[in-house]
DNA sequence: CTGAAAGCGCTAACAC
DNA sequence: GTGTTAGCGCTTTCAG
């Protein structure tokens, strides 16, 4: 504890300002302000900073300036199902944007082990700056807490019914709806679906959107399925729809990766012509989707401008904290390939 | 300044230990003790203190813990090309395993704007405690850097030539073996190669392994396109590929994603049988590869192997500091699907 | 423009 | 077992 900065341990510690203020001779107040973007700096004081600087390898601390400004500069990232292309593309771009920004990310990998009621309080206990979260709602017990502590929140693609917190997200319902319409309106009569993960919100609407304007039509639900958004459980659920005495014609899936996987199981395991003896549509529209051997007619998502979004949502709310909450729908689009035969108005 | 938390901020403020300890009628100290695993406390102290802290919603901070401690139990990981299914899945995996560690994941998303030499710098600058690299290798003037901090650094699936610093790879060079032998075993006399990123190291010891070994074995490479580990750019190089005069009977892609895309342009726009025609081996052996349409025949990574190892050289470092670096290489092995035919010893 | 000094919230000797 | 005290490295009034 008596030494300091000896020779003998010098090489592994960090030079602190007190340090680079002693070599150049100046106080450590000066060396915080020439590391201090917006503050008033004579030329001479600060090149004999820069200089000592630079001979001790000195960088400030964040972690000292993250307590000193009450602000870490952290974002904290909440995912799940990282296999899946949507999110993986959502971590590229989201911890991309967040950079140029100056924010950082810290990136909560929701699972058993570490369940969303475990991950946000040590978010907070990180002190980040905001949270966005990709996976499960928030309870309201855990909005509440993030409420207390004045962290602001973004849920991405869901929306909370029980608490007041933002969101952005793509419009399921009516993503669901334009399925219905357009397969119906191509004159199919036996529609299927396959659903994605049990309890998810975004399964939950588009299923909702989808079997509500069935119905609103005319035609009920032909054959429902159950997968988890996984490729291995939408071929599985896939073969049990083909392998019925009657077949469905029409096929909508909860996202692209089983409508993938629907679509290899129509034609390699079950021997069907796609889109002739059934159509296939699925929702995301990722890379995939558009490789040539596939060409999935899908319901894109405008991930863009969702992101964007949700990031400014949030750098909004970090910024000037306000009471009222926020949340944007954004509406789906069909993108048309050739997996489905299709009628839009 | 004056007011700390009257009633009217009290709402935006997190409660410090200070006012745990004021509430409950103890010393600050006693209130991290409470909190901190391994102290003695005594019951009765421990519930007056849990009390207080329940009643304000305390908890600790942990950039201060940090700050006092001179450790964060932040792992940066330094990520690219987060669109490849091995690289998403990394990404889980790390963050899955380390969060069981009681370790959090910063993810530094490092492309054109934030190169590494600016990713690292900042990396340190937030006091992670160790960094895992899954890009480029590190340059010495880096590596210097982090050594001198004393910050521990693990390469993942790379090595360094000019620097000493630990990585964990898998066996590239031996994977290209491999990959010649099964070819040319099977009686192949045209192979070719579709190389990933120029540059890479990975890319490079790949091919260095395949072409040395068909040369070792009287073959000359009969035809090289560059790829770059994207889909498109391996469907591209793969028709320019099949739309020579004489086409090569054998092609193997750095990595699947490329394999991938040439089993799609072979079938679907050269209207080539695949392993008939021409013989397609991948890289990685990516979820997709086991797919049911493309069954494709791989060099196999010990990805869970190398990921364990990867946390293992990380925090063995970090706990305690050695001069010396490791190097692991983990052996890859082939993978026999339908899409080449290969004989293997 | 610059320096002194008071925090930010927590940990870890060191006494008692 | 508990309280006191001295930091961890930085920012930011407040004087000068």
């Amino acid at each position: 504890m008596a030494e300091r900065n000896t020779v003998a341990n010098s090489g592994r510690r960090r030079a602190s300002s007190v340090e680079v203020a002693e070599l150049a001779g100046v106080s450590q107040a000066a060396v915080s302000r020439v590391f201090t973007p917006g503050a008033s700096v004579s030329p001479e004081m600060r090149a004999k900073v820069l200089a000592a600087a630079r001979q001790l390898g000195y960088r400030p601390n964040a972690i000292a300036r993250s307590l000193s400004l009450q602000s870490s500069r952290i974002i904290g990232l909440v995912m799940i199902r990282f296999w899946n292309p949507f999110y993986a593309r959502l971590l590229q771009e989201f911890t991309n944007r967040l950079q140029t920004l100056g924010y950082w990310v810290l990136v909560l990998n929701v699972a058993d082990d570490t369940p969303l009621e475990k991950a946000i309080p040590m978010a907070l206990q990180y002190q980040v700056d905001g949270l966005i979260i990709t996976s499960a709602t928030l309870s309201s017990v855990l909005a509440e807490e993030c409420a207390r502590v004045g962290t602001p929140v973004v849920l991405f693609n869901r929306y909370s019914l029980e608490s007041s917190v933002n969101a952005v997200c793509c419009d399921n319902v009516a993503g669901g709806r334009m399925v219905a319409d357009a397969l119906l309106s191509a004159g199919h009569t036996r529609p299927a679906y396959i659903t994605g993960e049990a309890g998810s919100s975004t399964n939950r609407d588009r299923e909702h959107g989808y079997t509500e304007r069935l119905a609103a039509r005319g035609v009920s639900l032909f054959a429902r399925e159950a997968g988890d958004y996984s490729y291995e459980s939408g071929y599985q659920a896939a073969l049990r729809l083909f392998d019925r005495p009657e077949r469905p014609d029409a096929v909508f899936c909860a996202n692209d990766l089983m409508a993938l996987a629907a679509l290899d199981a129509a034609r390699w395991h079950s021997g069907l012509r796609v889109p002739e003896d059934v159509s296939i549509i699925g929702f995301d529209d990722i890379a995939m989707a558009a490789w040539p051997k596939y060409d999935l007619t899908t319901i894109h998502q405008p991930v863009n401008r969702m992101i964007d979004a949700t990031i400014e949502v949030l750098v909004q709310a970090i910024q000037h904290p306000q009471p009222e909450r926020v949340v944007r729908f954004m509406a789906p689009t069909l993108t048309v390939r050739s997996s489905a035969r299709v009628v839009f108005p």
